[in-house]
Formats: C-alpha cells, sequence, structure tokens
DNA sequence: TATTATATGTCAAGCCTTTGACATATTGAT
DNA sequence: ATCAATATGTCAAAGGCTTGACATATAATA
C-alpha cells in the first residue's frame, strides 16, 4: 500500500501540501489539487484510517453488541443502524454474544481496545454494574443501566396494553402471555405489566409464562407451548414476546387441532418482516425498528459532540392486525 | 484512556517492561508481571490496537459485504461468519450494499482505508474487473471473479437437479424454476441448469421467471407468482430460488384456492430457519451455512498466512423434504 | 509601490505501541 | 570467583498521518 509520502513524491509536492488536499485546509491550487488527486488515483493511495485514528483519537467506529444477527429482529434492526451509521461516517464493528456473559465481556473489551466511537448494546448478560464506568459514549435497547446511559426502547407497557386489550375484544376470556425471563431487569418486562393491569382490568383470567432467555431455541419454544397447552386448555388467548414464538404457537396449536383465530387467537411482539409472510399473517405489535436504528445512531453521535441528549426514549408502537386474532 | 507509559509510571517500571509483558517476550518475573497486571486492572487500561495495527501492519478486521443482513438467509451466514472470525481474532466490519453498485464501490474503499486484512464478498453489484487489483485477500460467495481469487458457494447445480427431480418425481408434468436476473454471472445461475437438463431428462415441460435482483421486494415477489399463476394455470411445481420466494408462492397458490402439496408442489433453496417454521413447511434444498462461513474466515486466513488455499470450493447441497412436496 | 491574498515548502512534534540494541544488576551454579 | 541465566532499564526508530509555526514566492489589489 502506497503512502502519503509516495504521492507527494510522485506529484512532486510536499507531504504537506497532500495533506492539504486531503483535509481540506488551506490555500491550494486548482492544478496542485488536481495533480495530487490524479497520483492518488495513479497509485491506488487510500489513506491509511488506522494512523488518522490514532492521531484524531476518533475512530469513526461504532460497536454493536447483539445476541444474534441470524434473529430476524435483530438482523432487522442491524440492518438499519448499519444504514444509519453509514450514512453518519461510521462503520459498524458487529459483536453476537450468543447470550454468553463471557462473551460479551470480551467484546466490550475489544471494542475499548478498539477504541470504537460508541457502543450500541442490544445484548445485556451482565449486571448493570458492568456496563458502567466504559467511559464511552453508550446507547442500550431495552434495557435502563442509569440516568447517565440513554436507553431506546418500544413503549413496552402501551404494547402489552394493547395486544390484551385486542384479545379482550375479540372475546378472549383467559390468556396467557409468554415472555422471556423476567428476572432480568429489561425494559421489556412492562410488556408483562400491560398485560397483567389490562387482563385485570377487564377481569380476564390470564398467567405468564417465562422462557429461559436463549436467543432461539425452537425446541424449548415447541416444548413450553405444548406443555402451556396442556396444563391450561382453556386457554383462548395468547400474547407472545415476539413473532417467532406467535409463529411457534399458531403451529403448535393448528397441530392440536385448534383453530386460529376462532378457537385461539394470538398477537406477537416486533412485526418482523416474517409475521406478515407466514400463514395465517400474524397479528403483531410493530416495534419501529427503523426510529429505533436512526436514533441509536443520533444518541453515540450526539454524546460525542457533547451535546445534550434525552436519556429516556421510548418509542410509541403499533398494533397490525392480521389473521391470528 | 490510559495509554501504556501511564502504566509504566504507576507500577514503577519501564515501558519496556510493560509492552514485554502485554506481548509475552523476554525475561520478566512472576512479581513484576503481576504488579502491571494489577495497574493495568486499576487504570482500566486497554492496550491501543490502533497504534498496534498501525506497527503490525495487521489490523485483524475482516470486512463483510453483503446485500442485507435483514434477509434470512445473509443474517444466518452473518451470524456464523461473525462467529467463527471472533473464533479466529478477528473483528468484523459489517457492510450492507443493498445491492447499490455505489454503496459497494464505497464501502470497498473504505476497508480498504482501514487496512482490512481480508474481504468476504456476498454482495456482487460490480463489474468483475472492480473486484480484481484489490490487493487484499479476498473470497467471494456465488460468484468466481477468476483463478486467483477463491470463492466458495454451494452445489447449485446440484441442487437444481435435486429440487427438480423430486418434483419429477412426485409426478409433476410441467414445472416452473423462479430465480434472479441470470444477466449477472452469478454461480447460483447454475441452478437453473440443474433445473432445466433434469427437466429435459425426463421430458417435462418447464420455464424460468427471473427475477430482478432486489434483495427483497415482497411486492414483485407476489406481482411475479401470480403473473405466473395466471399465464401459466397449468404448473403444477415449482422450483423457488429461495425459500422467501418459496414462501411467497406457497401463499399465493393457497390463496388462489390450490392445494400445496396436493394441486402444486413447492421446493425452496437455502434452507433458512424460517423455512421450517412456516406453515406448512418448506421443502427445500439445504445450503451448509455454518461450514460456508467457516470456509470463508480460514480462506481469509490462509491467504494472510501466504499458505495454498483451494480456490474453487463448492459445498454440497441436501434435500430437506418437508410439506410443500 | 506597498500590501495582501494565495500557494507551497520545510521542519518537527505528536498519536501509542513495539522492538531491537545495548547496558546493568542480581541471582544461582560451577 | 566466574559464567550464564534472569530481570529490568535506557534509548530510539518506526508505522502513517496531521498540524502548527514559519518561511518564501507569486499574483492580485489598493
Amino acid at each position: 500500500m502506497s503512502t502519503i509520502n509516495d504521492v507527494a513524491l510522485k506529484a512532486g509536492v510536499s507531504v504537506t501540501t497532500v495533506s492539504r488536499v486531503l483535509n481540506n485546509r488551506g490555500y491550494i491550487s486548482e492544478a496542485t489539487r488536481a495533480k495530487v488527486y490524479k497520483t492518488m488515483e495513479e497509485l491506488n493511495y487510500q489513506p491509511n484510517e488506522l494512523a488518522r485514528s490514532l492521531l484524531r483519537k476518533q475512530s469513526n467506529l461504532i460497536g454493536l453488541i447483539i445476541p444474534s444477527v441470524a434473529h430476524p429482529f435483530f438482523g432487522e434492526l442491524t440492518n438499519h443502524i448499519e444504514y444509519y451509521a453509514y450514512q453518519n461516517g461510521f462503520k459498524v464493528l458487529l459483536c453476537s454474544s450468543h447470550m454468553d456473559p463471557a462473551k460479551e465481556k470480551d467484546y466490550i473489551a475489544m471494542l475499548k481496545r478498539n477504541r470504537v466511537d460508541g457502543i450500541i448494546m442490544g445484548s445485556h448478560t451482565l449486571e448493570v454494574e458492568e456496563y458502567r464506568n466504559l467511559n464511552s459514549p453508550i446507547v442500550t435497547f431495552d434495557r435502563q443501566i442509569d440516568n447517565e446511559i440513554p436507553f431506546i426502547s418500544s413503549d413496552n407497557y402501551q404494547g402489552g396494553v394493547l395486544a390484551t386489550e385486542l384479545l379482550i375484544s375479540k372475546g378472549c376470556r383467559y390468556i396467557v402471555h409468554i415472555c422471556g425471563n423476567l428476572e432480568l431487569k429489561m425494559l421489556s418486562n412492562y410488556r408483562n405489566d400491560g398485560f397483567k393491569d389490562t387482563a385485570e382490568k377487564h377481569g380476564v383470567r390470564h398467567i405468564t409464562i417465562q422462557t429461559d432467555m436463549n436467543v432461539f431455541d425452537q425446541q424449548q419454544y415447541e416444548q413450553i407451548i405444548q406443555r402451556m397447552l396442556e396444563t391450561y386448555p382453556d386457554v383462548d388467548g395468547i400474547f407472545a414476546s415476539s413473532d417467532i414464538i406467535a409463529g411457534f404457537a399458531v403451529r403448535e396449536c393448528l397441530g392440536k387441532g385448534k383453530r386460529v383465530p376462532q378457537d385461539i387467537r394470538i398477537v406477537g411482539y416486533d412485526d418482523v418482516n416474517m409475521a406478515s409472510w407466514f400463514i395465517p399473517g400474524i397479528t403483531t405489535i410493530k416495534q419501529p425498528t427503523e426510529a429505533i436504528g436512526r436514533l441509536a445512531v443520533e444518541l453515540i453521535q450526539q454524546q460525542l459532540n457533547g451535546e445534550s441528549f434525552e436519556p429516556d426514549n421510548i418509542l410509541p408502537v403499533e398494533l397490525i392486525e392480521r389473521s391470528t386474532s
């Protein structure tokens, strides 16, 4: 790889001059500018960002830690984050924790070693303390660390309310919420609060079933749903905390000879693309994935610029009715 | 962020000594080693990888260019690539081209500026020439650039054969292959060859329908399939070039009142997780995504090490029978 | 003509880390 | 007492780039 020196030499100018055209500062004649660009072209020169970052103390790198990009929700979220990062001159370093605390810790250290300008945390297997004192701009998704660190989440409580109201309005009298582990202090737990409050308000029987915190575990989902269907055969409404779980619920119900939505109604969460591809299409609570992605990048940028920012970002959800309700 | 200097100062040793414990070279007493580690801990020191990379002329970064991580197949592939990259001490810089040649070109330049150790190309919107002379280790997925640059693909021809044989053996007499644009010289075009050869061998009527090269275009898929179903109402077998397209095909067929698989049989490609979640489960040709991911990283590593490597990597496919055939 | 804006050059420090060359001390073994 | 292994230190260069300070020269303007 050629260096700025090679360019200067070949173009017959000083490195300072090349640096000046590269960074658009000081006086440069059009002729010199053109000559330098031409030489860079000829030498196939690309300024070394490692050296630049080292000097500037800014890498334009954003670290993104998520459970897995193979999960449709995180895949779509990552897609939007990557898009807006690129728009704002950032590159994204992808880290999949696979819900392994050791790996997550490792990744955080790695990101610090690489001097990322900020970290977007979509995976939360560590204790809250571990995330403090990272002294790097952070944005958190679906988890509140403290008042200093901004978080983004969808309006989980409202999502729970909307889903539950729908089930009840359609006539469900015995509803279940299948969600992640409530021990983890995730903001998504509010979905369960919305669910319970609404069910109680309407005097509807309700139970909550927690899954382990595995990202994807087809077997576990199937088992939990089967057991639930056996233990509570009278359930006539399911609010699942992801469209994938909802999909499995549909599958198991149909397998058990229950008609959806006539015998049992099912509402998911997320509104991943897949939710509309399923047959029947899954009724769900839409998270504004694109807005979340955009905001995440913005919040990093704002912290970087020393601007003030909103620490609590709860984005609106929307009920999308399809065929499972 | 503290530097190696701060550590040396605080620990009361020289930077050379710190560097020695950091890199495990030269003589170091256990006492000093412990003292240095303790100080690093206290200062929350993380060696600056930018400086190290600059010096070593090696960044341990792999650039991954794909159409979109929101696409299930690429999401799963990315997941595996990230996994094996991490295992081998690499970090992944994620780039989503969204099938935009300008963006892809930009990304390539960006990756060079960042001195990535290698590039895994899963998006191919540029002319073959553009990929040559990148003088960086490259691995290509589903496209052959030249004999120097290694490629990986599934056994597309065999995939086409397996899918077609299955349809015919189940009694299909008029089959259609829905695939991407054949103009692009992608290795996946061989699926169509396998399809045609097999259909002709058995004397079965067959047609090929190409889609545009958009990653995801629900509308387009629906339209193409609807039009196909209207134009060729006698079609009784579909080989779709992705599970997503297959999913839409199932949906449209059921919508038109055709029974799957009784009236029309459908086979997909990829075997993304989703294919088994669909109702009915989609019969498909499985690409060995994990093996592809592992091999991609290995091929970068081998090129980096100056080892010899296999340029042509065609990985076996497998027929997965579910309920649409 | 004097002044100013424009254009380029030289020089050197600094970003953080690694590494080789070399020097000096302290051990323990012979 | 001597030698070698062990342990640490000093010093400086290198990696590629940016930037400020200063110097110089040409062209345009007052």
